[in-house]
DNA sequence: AATATTGTACCACTTAAGTAGTATTTTCAC
DNA sequence: GTGAAAATACTACTTAAGTGGTACAATATT
């Protein structure tokens, strides 16, 4: 069996060892350090081998969120699992941006955060369920552009998704074998649809700036 | 107890039948109908009252992403669990934007499939373990951004941002109250910085882009 | 069969964007 | 205060993008 290492990082002591005990009585897991602030833990995780970074959020000093920042880009291999009480979008996708790949509330049960902890090792992204709804949700807002793709004719729908891609009139034509000054009608007519006249507000309108 | 009233659409006649029994052996679970592919379901699902779509992808006619879109909209109370073999980003993203909450894989256990059900019902979104995994790292992918931003002085940061609000470089140099030469020059640099050379492939490469 | 839509194509024109230099001033750090 | 970096400004030029027509063939729609 493999065994998971894993760091602690944790400002409240109390909870802290509580969860070094729930860890240390599973055999395939070995919390190889425990720090109780984000400035301590910057300083020297790199010294101590692991798997995964159990982080909080919360802390005097820097942040769960900025060390996961720090650290993820020096060790991408290094799962970071965001443990807190926090349940504030924001944080949500400040935490993901930065490379964590796991988020989940502290008054998860002490089995939850274990199989959390596994399964983040097996490449998956454990998350409480209201914070995988929070992101799942953040995709269901970009539904509003399909609205207006409605307007568009299949065939502008494709010239517009190259043009988002930031072609050329002569590449797209290129690509879809068709002639420059036909591009450049169905751009003419993609803009007149979508009330706009520059490829960035069209780009803006449809593929929207929602986050 | 509350019943969970449940519409499965599914195209292979065994999975479906497998799937009735699996889920008709709980006392909180209510198959009130099956479809076998998306045209159908189209024609009459809203005669049959239900608080969750178990959703197959690829079925003949509509596609299960087309079906939730096009359901979702009308029923946006109702939650759709999608339910495939596919573990195609393309997929996932179209599925999530479209308005599915949750996303399992047919791999998955009856039982998972049961707690899916459960926990979609209860505010949470299901994803098999490597769905999730996609998902979070949809959001990682915008970090490399502030790589490429810090090469950017703040003043560029700030063109570059009217840049992609897709401004002219007259209302650029209006706001800023600069010539609209030193916006050019500013624009110029910005490309040569990020090695771009139109305004839309500079904002793919700072804003995301990921999908 | 008649009509509307869509995709294709071309022309002529205007405006905006991008390229590449140089030069001056401001600002900030040392 | 000196030097480096950043912001500003100008000129000159090339290329791409956008505007607004017309026209015709291939598909839908009715």
């Amino acid at each position: 069996m493999k065994i998971i290492r894993i760091i602690l990082v944790e400002d409240d002591k109390e909870i802290r060892e509580m969860t070094e005990g729930i860890l240390s009585g599973e055999s395939d897991f070995q919390v190889v350090k425990s720090f109780a602030n984000g400035d301590s833990f910057l300083k020297s995780w790199e010294n101590y081998d692991c798997d995964v970074v159990l982080m909080d959020i919360n802390m005097p000093g820097k942040n769960g969120i900025e060390c996961i920042g720090i650290a993820k880009q020096l060790r991408p291999k290094i799962q970071f699992l965001v443990c807190t009480v926090f349940e504030n979008p924001g944080y949500i996708f400040q935490a993901l941006c930065n490379g964590a790949t796991g988020y989940i509330l502290k008054n998860n049960s002490g089995d939850q955060l274990k199989s959390a902890i596994r399964e983040i090792t097996q490449g998956g992204s454990p998350m409480s369920a209201s914070i995988a709804r929070y992101v799942v949700d953040s995709f269901a807002s970009k539904k509003t552009s399909a609205i207006h793709n409605e307007m568009l004719t299949a065939r502008e729908r494709e010239i517009l998704d190259l043009l988002s891609q930031g072609l050329m009139y002569k590449e797209i034509a290129t690509r879809k074998e068709i002639g420059i000054e036909t591009v450049r009608k169905h751009v003419y007519n993609i803009y007149e649809k979508l009330q706009v006249n520059s490829r960035t507000e069209a780009i803006n309108k449809v593929y929207g700036k929602s986050s």
